[in-house]
DNA sequence: CGAAAACGGTTCAAATAATGAACCATCGGT
DNA sequence: ACCGATGGTTCATTATTTGAACCGTTTTCG
């Protein structure tokens, strides 16, 4: 691991019920030496990617972060597109929905909103990176994502987030072949116990999947009828989002799509 | 200069106009060797910091910044708190107005609006870092800033932007002073031609300068009435933004803005 | 109240990782 | 088929990162 991933690796800790860490802490968190990591955290600092609290000493994230997110977003105004469509989405559902984008191997959430009308309801991290092969975001991604995306996650062991997820290769290749054929991912407590979920994968210009649109609901609420509106309702709104971000869904997936409605 | 810093760096030639870039281009834009900017290139990348278009090999910004912008966006609201704040003063003046937090050595735009109703307007590139000597940003940030900034800044020679930026010491130190005492900077052509600037300081909770309001406008439009208007409106709007982020202007400030007005 | 633990930060020899000149591969234009 | 330009790779040399030990403050707790 280089300097920069190890530097970059120390952002990845702050998350929105944590955005505020001391050196200690990141001493723990990271593993690292103690004067790596303070020295890491005053480049970053000097950089702009984090700042300093004067009273408490701990690292917060930084305005460049902001300035270079405003840059992307005009590039390629992913979030502002989206948010009206999980938003619609997650109202017509009455779940959770979220839309991610994949970021090496894991999925890093773009957006997300919740409908908020159950008692019970899912807890969804904006700042956590998502597994591939414990969600069913990850799954859909490696479906119909980069063709070596999932013989290079397989050189690796997979960790188990919960006693259900898919740790075993051959069980997550012939996991992945079925998401092939069905268009839709579907993962049971995969990721956190109690929560499943269903995705579908979003495109850009090319026939391979950026990034996906997903409905995480407590277990207990998967009822057949439910089961049949996601099913509706995921890969139209999938492609509605692909649409509208200027992209297109392959012809041979828009056909299981359109065969399933 | 750390390894870090050379990464970091690389992010900073992303702009609206400019928001992808290849190979051979970052080489002549970093002034390092293609060995070392590639390396750097594909380790940004496999953080999320960069992706590479796969059709023209060229590499742009990528989601982890989202990401972490959602997380320090919601810890610290700035751009939604100050967005409303900024268009209405864009409004009221007819004119550019952008609110900018330090990063270091240099002023980072958070966000900006151009109420538009004249023909000639100003040029505003968010991406773009503005220099603390060339700038009323700069100037007020200066003023009102850490104590060590202009110490610290005037370790290295100034560089000029235009024939009419300060690059003398001496000067800078007094005018420094003078911006202390009006409560608020001006600066005319420092940055670029024929355009001049006004800014007032932002507060946290701590009472040295976080962030700056400023006004730019075209030089030939600071009229002695358009010089009055913005002073009486900077003042209450930095006032007002303080306030809304939570923090305080400190007393003495707040003494000489209400005299002024 | 005082001792001690915890925390942020710094130092410098040792070790590891970054560097860059040279080289290779591929593409588009002529 | 050639040439130039671009993206990418290699490997010995070099320079930077590393981390155990150390220091000064602040906070905790008996």
């Amino acid at each position: 691991m280089g300097t920069i991933t190890k530097a970059l690796n120390l952002l990845n800790h702050f998350s929105p019920n944590h955005p505020e860490i001391g050196l200690t802490e990141f001493r723990k968190l990271s593993g690292q030496d103690k004067a790596t990591v303070h020295r890491h955290l005053i480049e970053l600092a000097a950089n702009g990617f984090l700042e300093q609290n004067p009273v408490t000493r701990g690292y917060r994230l930084g305005p460049a972060i902001l300035r270079l997110a405003a840059v992307r977003e005009r590039l390629f105004p992913a979030r502002t597109i989206v948010a009206p469509l999980v938003e619609a989405l997650a109202s017509e559902l009455g779940e959770l929905v979220h839309v991610s984008l994949r970021e090496g191997n894991h999925m890093s959430p773009l957006f997300h909103h919740d409908a908020l009308i159950h008692g019970t309801r899912v807890y969804f991290d904006e700042a956590e990176l998502l597994p591939l092969h414990a969600t069913a975001s990850g799954l859909a991604m490696l479906a119909f994502g980069p063709e070596n995306l999932l013989p290079d996650l397989l050189k690796a062991p997979l960790p188990a987030a919960t006693e259900h997820t898919i740790t075993d290769h051959t069980q997550l290749r012939s996991t992945v072949e079925k998401v092939r054929e069905a268009g839709i991912a579907f993962v049971d407590q995969g990721f956190e116990a109690h929560v499943s979920s269903f995705a579908a994968p979003l495109f850009g210009d090319q026939p391979e999947a950026i990034g996906t649109i997903a409905v995480a609901l407590p277990t207990v609420r998967v009822t057949d009828d439910m089961r049949l509106r996601i099913k509706a309702a995921l890969p139209r709104t999938a492609n509605e989002v692909t649409e509208k971000l200027g992209g297109t869904v392959p012809v041979d997936l828009r056909r299981i799509w359109t065969n399933a409605a």
